[in-house]
DNA sequence: TTGCAGGGGTCAA
DNA sequence: TTGACCCCTGCA
């Protein structure tokens, strides 16, 4: 039976669980694995569960990738969240077709990563996620997340395992350093603190972010320690708030000098020329170059590659 | 077993 | 522009 139609999908609400029909473009595995995101685990059985704000759920696609099944889900819940979380209303077959034309790179890349989708996390917890991933690696980023989540976000059940939320502002802005650093982020700590506590006291407002162009949201968010050019970026990006950025860390420089340079370029020299080229779905083409590069190690050995 | 190099953004000098 | 920051992993 039908639970509901919604935007084009079919919900079927099934106990715990609900199955969406009519999905496109979109791969689990791509879009949790693409850089974007930390707090999504895979099961032994090829599925992912992960917390968003109070929610932990399970998700695996089906039926050939048209079918989305997400576990300990209602049909509310998907409506209220996860549809505006999973950028379900965004047309990325269009998208792609049209970096596709660009040149044979970028179609290789989207190719690659065909059902990534860039998702709209909670811009509070993708500014401190950020400020954590500077030189820092992914599954060391994951378990200063998973401590710090632990140590002060709320527990949340599923089935018999216990998972947590992400902190709060003022739950992490009321810590001291000595305290948080049992999360383990080394030298980012103070970042987190100083960053919480701006916030709190009003210094910073995160919803302005929402209403300036990117230049300026840029330069607000790098008003925050430790947040510098590229973590900024990051933070517009995942957020949803801005899709014409270009966050350039090694993998995506290293990819764009082998790949359209043919030779060293700058940080300044790369983002100019990606966000004129790209003109403003830089980021979603930066996200399919990411995933290509770090999981095809474009750049990092050249020797190994025969060049 | 130990020790050292490598990875990786931001900040301050 | 360069070195320090911090912690884990991989390898000798």
């Amino acid at each position: 039976m039908i639970c509901l139609e919604y935007k084009g999908y079919e919900v079927y609400e099934d106990g715990n669980r609900i199955i969406v029909r009519n999905i496109k473009d979109f791969n689990p595995v791509h879009t949790f694995e693409c850089g974007q995101c930390f707090r999504w685990v895979r099961e032994a059985d090829g599925s992912y569960t992960g917390v968003v704000r109070d929610k932990v759920v399970n998700i695996r696609c089906a039926n050939g990738g048209k079918e989305l099944v997400i576990g300990n889900c209602s049909a509310e819940d998907f409506v209220n969240l996860w549809y505006h979380y999973f950028d379900l209303g965004r047309d990325y077959s269009r998208i792609k077709s049209m970096l596709s034309r660009k040149d044979g790179i970028m179609k290789k890349a989207v190719e690659f990563g065909e059902g990534i989708r860039l998702l709209r996390q909670d811009l509070w917890e993708v500014l401190i996620s950020f400020i954590i991933s500077a030189n820092n690696r992914i599954p060391m980023i994951m378990k200063v997340i998973a401590i710090l989540s632990e140590t002060y976000g709320n527990k949340i059940m599923l089935g018999d395992k216990c998972y947590y939320t992400f902190p709060g502002i003022d739950r992490l802005a009321g810590e001291n350093i000595d305290a948080l650093k049992v999360c383990r982020g080394g030298f980012r700590c103070k970042y987190i603190l100083e960053t919480s506590r701006m916030i709190k006291d009003g210094e910073i407002d995160l919803n302005v972010l929402y209403k300036v162009g990117t230049g300026e949201a840029r330069e607000i968010l790098k008003k925050f320690p430790g947040v510098g050019s590229k973590v900024a970026d990051c933070i517009l990006l995942y957020s949803g708030i801005k899709y014409d950025v270009f966050p350039t860390d090694v993998w995506v420089k290293r990819v764009m000098e082998e790949l359209y340079f043919q030779r060293t370029a700058s940080f300044k020299e790369i983002q100019e020329f990606a966000t004129t080229y790209f003109n403003g779905y830089a980021g979603f083409a930066q996200q399919y170059l990411f995933y290509y590069a770090r999981e095809n190690k474009i750049g990092k050995d050249r020797n190994e590659q025969g060049r």
